[in-house]
DNA sequence: CCCAAAGTACGGTGGGTGTCAAACTTTGAT
DNA sequence: ATCAAAGTTTGACACCCACCGTACTTTGGG
């Protein structure tokens, strides 16, 4: 029942892995507040468009490095990722099919605002003749 | 085309039906923005259980009434109530058939939140043996 | 050994929003 | 005509959180 890692000796003493939340305990209302800022949204449908572990620096957001750290961990805190390191690089992926099992159509939700915001692009584009 | 009602002009100057938002202009921003407050979240719930039009004071809230008007009004312009005036109570119904069309599957995530905490209750009394 | 790369941790700032009380409006009833 | 009920409106306030810069840590390479 030891939740804290066991740490098998070979292993240094410092584990990089972070604290990843059962998806059990995550509430509704941790993840409306994770996914109510439209950047982490934005890192959310990057992992999903990539469909597999990105480092944090490959998402391209339009906020500092600090900033980026801070929400890669609400969206941890939140169950919608996972951290692990290589080398120096963190690498994110999302918890794909757990939290669809937990919280159903959500991220089927967000995928489809990426659909939205192409369309409304081009329609935008068609709409305007000249300037 | 005309987006702004004609109101043909039988009816009284002051019309007290409130302006409902175009569906289609949600964004998913906006909505997620509604229902992040758990207090909104109580009030669709709470409508979504009813099944039909209520009242502002009926639905119980842990706010006072200027408080209470104020998330009437986000949840109105996030598409997801509809408001109309009967005598001096403002009924209030959820718009559930057109606002799951545009995003599928988000109310019923609200609706199994109920559930959840219903679940939760019960296996937190069955896990307190005494104290 | 030292440096660059990639993040992290921390302290501080500004804007947004949930909150309330008080004054007001509209409606229906006495 | 007057009064109560039900909401609304309008400030004002307090807290939270997204944001940044700076300093720091860890890792891998020259």
């Amino acid at each position: 029942m030891a939740r804290t890692a066991p740490r098998t000796g070979s292993t240094p003493a410092r584990d990089r892995v972070p604290p990843h939340p059962d998806l059990r305990t995550i509430t509704l209302q941790q993840v409306l507040e994770a996914l109510v800022d439209p950047v982490r949204r934005q890192i959310v449908r990057a992992l999903h468009a990539a469909g597999e572990d990105l480092p944090c620096g490959v998402i391209e957001l339009p906020v500092s490095k600090s900033t980026a750290t801070h929400h890669f961990h609400v969206l941890r805190e939140a169950g919608l990722i996972r951290q692990h390191y290589v080398g120096t690089s963190r690498m994110n992926a999302l918890r794909g099919e757990e939290f669809s099992e937990r919280f159903p159509g959500l991220l089927e939700t967000l995928v489809a605002e990426a659909e939205q915001r192409r369309v409304r692009a081009l329609a935008d584009l068609a709409l305007q003749p000249a300037r």
